[in-house]
DNA sequence: AAGCAAGATGTTAGCGCTAACGAAGCCGAG
DNA sequence: CTCGGCTTCGTTAGCGCTAACATCTTGCTT
């Protein structure tokens, strides 16, 4: 399959060569409608420059070229130097197509986001991304506002198809890990999960160890009747959450109430402060996130209810709101960028076949104190 | 950990076939040092099934393959039926790669997103790739934190020598689209502008209709004295609503004044409501987005000043927090959503060269009035 | 019955790159 | 000097697919 090429080809090394300047690409003239063909000699070709192109200009074989760009060892200092003049000249971009197909991987890999584009996801997906670009891979998202199992698998397939080396899963429900694990796409599969799941590597922070210290910050304020919202069942965040306040109300021999479950938004939260605001015991309340303690704080307000002053809350998440709220809320910041990058590291592991380092599942969040807590009435009257 | 899955692989529908499952790709068996080498007539290859393979398991040739897969004419039914039902067999999927450099398309379109992970951006690439997903596209991410020059100007060359076929910019900053056209990748550019860029194709949100809407609101309620927190003045955006905002009040024949700048954020929203409250005249004050509104209103609040009775706020957006806000905020709803659908549609123009439908650009945001707006006291008294 | 246009398939080239091997040129050792 | 052993480079095959064409069947026309 000789590339037509030759023409002037071979062993024409030729410094002088009558074009100075290349016709700079880059712009792959789309419009221009092949207006230079009759060129036989040794014009530029039209199109994308191909190594090639690059290999006549420098005077050298493509093979050549391939071993500069990818930095092998045997070639001359002053070939290389030729060889990356001609490539700067040419402005010569290897195709990616070509050296996937030839090298047998893609040096991509697949992004699933499910779930609303709230603020925790979304800042690990940046952290993700550029992770994944400082580690020299593509990242091709999928993403769709349901997490049901049908949507999830046509992405994992799609993805599949794509030939990405590994798959990340955003999204805390353990439905969607699960659905992921029944696949069986026959690629690494990285989850978000704080749950154990077998057969999938996971990253997360924290979630238990951030429950308890917002927990423990209550009690150290002296609340004893603590009430808990708490995130979807299906939500595997939700879940270490309340191990968490649940672990930390017994260990100090207080009393454990059922949790309201809410579904992360602001309504929810808004519909347990209905449901709360009639409890004459509670002098605090833990709430699984920050969107919820907002619908939480606006029910308590319209029922008269001070807070921190007649209840104390807490949030989760520390969102870039949090701080304005009425009043600025109490809550357990989570470092999202840190988690995007742990991903990254992690799908590298995999990657390598190298066992995940396990103290990468241990960022734990960090207590923010505003003033939505203080001590109840009862301990300071 | 290379997944020994497979085992049980389900949809292996040959049951009489030697070897039932194919090696199950994704792993590509760096272990398996070559086991079975010398079957030379028909054995299934080792590693992912190709063209060749389906073909054979079919009777046909890897050409027809192609045509059933293209859904090319010129197949006969029969035909068409057996190689679908080799591709089943086989659990084939054809190559990107492969399909990339032969057809000289990578069927991919790359998303820069620029700056923090907002609701609206958020929102309008999750539309996006909804969109791109339907029309056969994959789309490539890259998101970053900062939207200076040199990390935009890397982002465009990924993006190109990944030989996307469009890129699309989401964010708002002037400067980051006018970096984008200076660069000339040679590619189409289709960008979120609402400001007219030359030589880049672009989609917004009338953010002009928007803000006029919102500041008749406020004068029909009868407010005469309003001031404006706007967004930063590099946002295409933000100059928009400060347009729609100066030519309603100029209009009306109200004095204008200078807009407080903050930078969307919530501190920013706050320090304008510091400057703001000591403003006697003021009876309403209209804020460019969301989270600066509800900065505003909490320096409002710490400074004794009720919202609505003794000034009124709208803000811009509708972000899923605004109806929880102290007092649940007016707003103007934004449907980030078509925004993404509509940032597609203009990439297929562009693709196909067609001009873009002009009435793409004019999604008009929608007036939600909760509580953060009342006719002004001197109105009724 | 011969002729011919479709229709149905197969063959042959690439697409642009990497992998594996092979061929020079240059060195000091024997 | 002559021969192995480097280093440096070139050649030859694919990777898995699509695009043109070439080829072989059919079914009808005349």
């Amino acid at each position: 399959m000789g590339r037509t090429d030759d023409s002037g080809r071979a062993d024409a090394p030729e410094p002088e060569s009558p074009e100075p300047a290349p016709p700079e690409p880059g712009s792959p003239e789309p419009a221009q409608a092949e207006p230079a063909p009759p060129d036989s000699a040794q014009a530029e070709p039209a199109g994308v420059p191909t190594m090639f192109d690059v290999a006549r200009r420098a005077g050298v074989s493509h093979q050549t070229v391939s071993r500069v760009l990818n930095d092998l060892t045997g070639v001359a200092a002053s070939t290389k130097l030729r060889v990356e003049q001609a490539i700067a000249e040419l402005n010569y971009t290897p195709s990616p197509a070509a050296r996937a197909m030839a090298k047998r991987r893609s040096g991509s890999i697949g992004l699933i986001q499910a779930g609303r584009p709230d603020y925790g996801p979304s800042s690990a997906a940046l952290g993700f991304n550029e992770a994944a670009r400082a580690a020299g891979f593509t990242v091709s998202q999928t993403s769709m506002r349901t997490l049901d199992a049908d949507t999830l698998t046509q992405a994992v397939h799609r993805l599949a198809l794509q030939r990405v080396e590994a798959i990340v899963l955003i999204s805390g429900e353990r439905e969607a890990v699960e659905v992921l694990r029944g696949i069986q796409a026959g690629l690494p599969l990285v989850a978000v999960a704080s749950e154990d799941e077998p057969g999938t590597h996971r990253v997360s922070l924290d979630q238990y160890a951030g429950a308890r210290l917002a927990t423990e910050h209550l009690i150290g304020l002296g609340h004893r009747e603590i009430r808990q919202v708490a995130g979807p069942s299906d939500s595997m965040d939700a879940a270490e959450r309340r191990r968490g306040f649940a672990d930390a109300i017994r260990e100090h021999g207080l009393v454990l109430h059922d949790p309201i479950v809410g579904d992360w938004m602001p309504p929810s939260g808004h519909a347990a402060g209905e449901l709360l605001r009639t409890d004459p015991e509670m002098t605090a309340v833990f709430v699984s996130n920050d969107q919820m303690s907002l619908g939480l704080l606006a029910a308590f307000r319209s029922a008269g209810l001070l807070v921190p002053e007649d209840v104390s809350v807490i949030g989760f998440d520390d969102i870039p709101e949090a701080a304005y709220f009425a009043p600025p809320l109490t809550t357990m910041r989570q470092d999202f960028d840190g988690l995007g990058r742990d991903i990254m590291a992690t799908v590298l592991d995999v990657l390598r076949d190298e066992p995940t380092a396990p103290d990468r599942t241990a960022r734990v969040p960090e207590l923010v104190v505003r003033e939505s807590t203080a001590p109840p009435r009862t301990a300071a009257p």
